[in-house]
DNA sequence: TAGATTGTTAATCGATTAACAATC
DNA sequence: TAGATTGTTAATCGATTAACAATC
């Protein structure tokens, strides 16, 4: 199904052009350009087409891209056009944040459990969820089928909730501790941490 | 000061060479080596030495780095020996799980001031912060001579909460709202958005 | 038709890697 | 010394851009 050899770089725009045209049908648009769509992320507009070229044609000369019709493309190609169900672990400060998030709907995404290992906050209600005990990640999320999982806890518990994580058959691990983490091949990580940003910055100030 | 010109891409790795030298000190360790490092972030060593050699010379042939000189050099080219007072807008979960968030400390940024446009939560407090009214800003954070600031708002009200950052002088934006921002040239944004994350993962499952 | 914009090719540009002399 | 590892060069690899025929 998916395309011969794709690079990561472009797999990565592509979450971009679609929520840039998420934004454009929500202003009532119809059509967008490939120049429109590169003014609005800063992407050359060659750029654009060269990288929705990796998967057809979907643009029509002298008229641009149908939005619905792209960005539902590129639901399918990104695969999101269903909810997945994701795991959470971690219900601190930050977990509540990601529980009450309202960005996830209709993005392809849905927190369906919520682990701590604090017993203080396991049985506990924060939102729609009872918090489970952490160390039934393994039963718990291989039960339900669950293959992606977001990470919140502290640097020190990262790698053994990644690990259990990984037993329990998870895929694909949005991990906000501010550590590197070893995963299995197979297994990929995306990392989310404010300090690298901010330092990455600092260098230009 | 800074040099002559290296690639963007090579500074975006320096912070992650920072934060792996510092759990390498956390665990007594003294020197190491670009394999090493490299072994530990997914990162050829060939690549290490050469971004490194952007900035001078740092190693010794046969012995490797030694931690906390690299460490230090490395703070010193981010710029981030000292801390930064850094703005914070929107006081909704996020932001209060920035404001509870202890990883700043020591990295070279710390929390300064926090805005919300709700006037329920304006006045407020929240840890150490009375939550001032973002129409305030402009003013506070220009006389305070802030230069970053995070933004945590709903996508709605980010571009306005940039716009007001931009006039009171703030020049680096770490960006949490899922939507690309207009800034001058001269003021750089990071974005982080869970969403988009978890869409490039998609892809590969 | 005239104007606009795609999809694609070829050229350019830039980043990564392999290899090794230098040297600790 | 022998072994290890740096800093750097040159080669390779890959990504971006410019340009344009095709065509709506």
């Amino acid at each position: 199904m998916s395309m011969k050899n794709v690079p990561d770089i472009v797999v990565g725009r592509l979450p971009l052009y679609l929520r840039a045209l998420s934004f454009l049908g929500e202003e009532g648009r119809q059509v967008t350009s490939s120049q429109e769509l590169g003014q609005k992320l800063g992407i050359s507009p060659a750029q654009i087409r060269k990288d929705l070229s990796h998967f057809g044609e979907f643009g029509k000369q002298g008229t641009g891209y149908d939005i619905k019709y792209l960005s539902e493309q590129l639901r399918r190609i990104l695969k999101v056009t269903e909810e997945r169900e994701v795991a959470l672990v971690g219900a601190g400060d930050l977990g509540r944040a990601l529980i009450h998030y309202e960005g996830f709907a209709g993005k392809g995404f849905r927190i369906a459990l919520v682990f701590d290992s604090n017993p203080q906050k396991i049985g506990q209600t924060i939102g729609p969820f009872e918090v489970l005990d952490s160390e039934s990640i393994e039963t718990i999320v291989a039960d339900r089928g669950i293959e992606m999982a977001i990470v919140a806890v502290p640097a020190s518990a990262a790698q053994d909730v990644v690990d259990a994580l990984v037993r329990a058959g998870v895929r694909a691990i949005l991990n906000y501790a501010p550590i590197t983490v070893k995963v299995p091949a197979g297994v990929q990580v995306q990392y989310i941490d404010p300090v690298i940003h901010l330092q990455k910055m600092t260098y230009y100030l």
